[in-house]
DNA sequence: TCCTCTAATGAAACCGGTTACATCTAGTCT
DNA sequence: AGACTAGATGTAACCGGTTTCATTAGAGGA
């Protein structure tokens, strides 16, 4: 029975109740006393007309959106799950609001299109990988938009906390393993997202591992594989049919999500796994432990990478400082699909 | 050199061009003719003062918060990813914003606590499966907030829409192909989380495919297991360790996350899928294929059934009435780990 | 030439909260 | 008793947009 919209506003109440929307406020948010017959009153007339404060408008009084935003560049990954996990856990513990968008930079090469994600939006953000580019990364920073960055390292002389896991330590080892105990000599890496960093830094573990050991870094053996499944096989399978390319006894997949392309684009010119090939991932994703074979790979802590995150992340926003630097260790994961044998 | 804060609001723009702020305003939502002259003035002093309008006083001004809000239960599970993925598309296309938030109902039993997600924070919510209760999504529902059901069929007489996947057929002729094609009598039916529909819906499936064959429902053989990998882990696990537990010979378990608990617990005590014990799933998750072995399952869209939910979300928002039941087909996936060779 | 109509613009109210400031009690101290 | 203080409440300005309504200028018609 409400004058028009279905909506009551603290004005309602005020009147209803019989005093100030002042004293309303003042209830509800309980930052100073109110009498306890008033409180009592108010109270029930809340109830009686369903009254339910409007966020907006309280946001725009407190200039505080009590929302943090989480951008990613897709979510085609298993990886993204417990990511999610993690920082929605912390997020929703502090009471505050997620946004969750995705965003694939080029697409806002001019600054035409507005970012879905924001200061007029959240209070802060979550930038992973390279959802934004580092110019545009600069850009929010300038504004003072309070961001943690995921999975990337703020360009040279930016004071951006970010968190990440050891990707290029964790690599080399794993490379090494290939090399040292399975005698593996050629290599295949399918890279990840060209500028990407995990990709980067597993690529430059990988190179280590080879100089290392004295193995010349072949070129040819190097695929793009974007950490995604699909592109992974099927740049897989364009290098198989090259009629002759060249000899490989291994690939580093890039991700855990790319190995499953390996593992399918192998199967079909009928290279198994591993007596012909061996195969190694990144991520120690859910489904690792359960390919056939079973996937070898680094156990990337990433829900506590989200928890980490988010937390710090928080810290901003509480006006503290938090660890600039935040680097999950990482640890290799034999299994059998490198070749060795049940653990 | 702002004032104060490091906010630039319209007022400021309308100063520095010399106009007011209704002409902003207008030129800003192109919802009205400015001159040309203005409207170049106006943008130049946008760009010089680098404005951003404040999304914040926009959607209080239109009583309209571009948002809607995604209710899950928890985000533990991979069917989530592709789900997600289905509805962002949707939403970011539409220029919406998503709010992703997980609820477990029994939490805000009484109506003390505030829910994450609302008519204060979305114009329209989609609610997976039993996040909400019933009484909760009436309530909401009474108070007119748009809402789509995914996996979740309203209570009687409630008139939401709804979208979810065939259960009960497919889960039929899952068993039924246990049963005819393999032989099995004595299936275990790991269920879902209690009160979920889709378990319930896959239980009627199952006693459906016994009653075919006249094979008598056996309450020993019915298993918790949540739709989790550890809880089916731990529950068929404990079932096994009881010193005399009934003979099966195939587990129905639920879903695909599912699935792989079961494996673990079978592969721990020596039993060999699908040698001892037969296993299939329900969702044909994106590792599926991929476990050994190979799984035998249902294949539900989840990424359309997240895109569908979010349309009809939208065309809710815009006024026309969608489709009120949705019911997106199922398909039998036979892989290997019911018994059937290489497909 | 005068009247009417339309396009362009501005002033001010409004959305629904918060809060600085003023006011009015009642209690405490000397 | 008088001054001072703390507690409880109300008034009104404010957050940063949108929009109704009034006003003005110029174009077209009789």
């Amino acid at each position: 029975m409400t004058k028009r919209s279905s909506s009551v506003t603290i004005r309602d109440v005020a009147r209803q109740a019989g005093v100030s929307v002042a004293t309303v406020s003042r209830y509800l948010n309980q930052n100073a006393p109110v009498s306890e017959p008033l409180s009592e009153r108010i109270q029930q007339v809340m109830e009686e007309l369903a009254y339910v404060p409007e966020a907006t408008a309280r946001q725009l009084a407190l200039r505080k959106k009590h929302t943090i935003g989480l951008l990613l560049t897709n979510l085609h990954n298993d990886f993204f799950a417990p990511l999610l996990a993690g920082i929605e856990g912390v997020v929703s513990e502090k009471g505050y609001n997620l946004l969750v968008a995705t965003c694939r930079p080029h697409l806002y090469s001019d600054n035409g299109v507005q970012f879905p994600l924001g200061s007029h939006n959240t209070d802060g953000m979550l930038v992973f990988a390279d959802s934004l580019t580092d110019e545009q990364i600069a850009r929010f920073h300038a504004r003072r938009l309070p961001m943690v960055l995921i999975h990337k390292t703020p360009a040279p002389g930016v004071q951006i906390p970010f968190v990440t896991v050891e990707n290029k330590a964790a690599s080399r080892k794993l490379v090494d393993h290939l090399i040292t105990v399975h005698g593996c000599g050629r290599i295949i890496l399918m890279r990840g997202p060209e500028h990407q960093e995990d990709s980067y830094w597993r690529e430059i573990g990988y190179r280590a591992a080879l100089d290392d050991h004295g193995i010349p870094f072949d070129e040819s053996l190097i695929l793009r594989g974007a950490f995604e499944r699909e592109v992974a096989y099927n740049t897989l399978k364009t290098f198989l049919q090259e009629p002759n390319h060249p000899p490989f006894d291994a690939v580093f997949a890039g991700d855990d999500d790319a190995a499953i392309g390996i593992y399918d684009a192998l199967r079909e010119v009928g290279l198994r796994v591993p007596e012909d090939v061996r195969v190694v991932g990144f991520d120690d994703s859910r489904m690792a432990p359960f390919l056939t074979p079973p996937l070898t790979t680094v156990r990337a802590p990433t829900e506590q990478v989200g928890r980490s995150a988010a937390h710090h992340l928080f810290q901003l926003l509480e006006g503290s400082l938090p660890e600039l630097a935040t680097v999950h260790a990482t640890e290799m994961i034999i299994r059998q699909s490198c070749g060795c044998q049940d653990v």
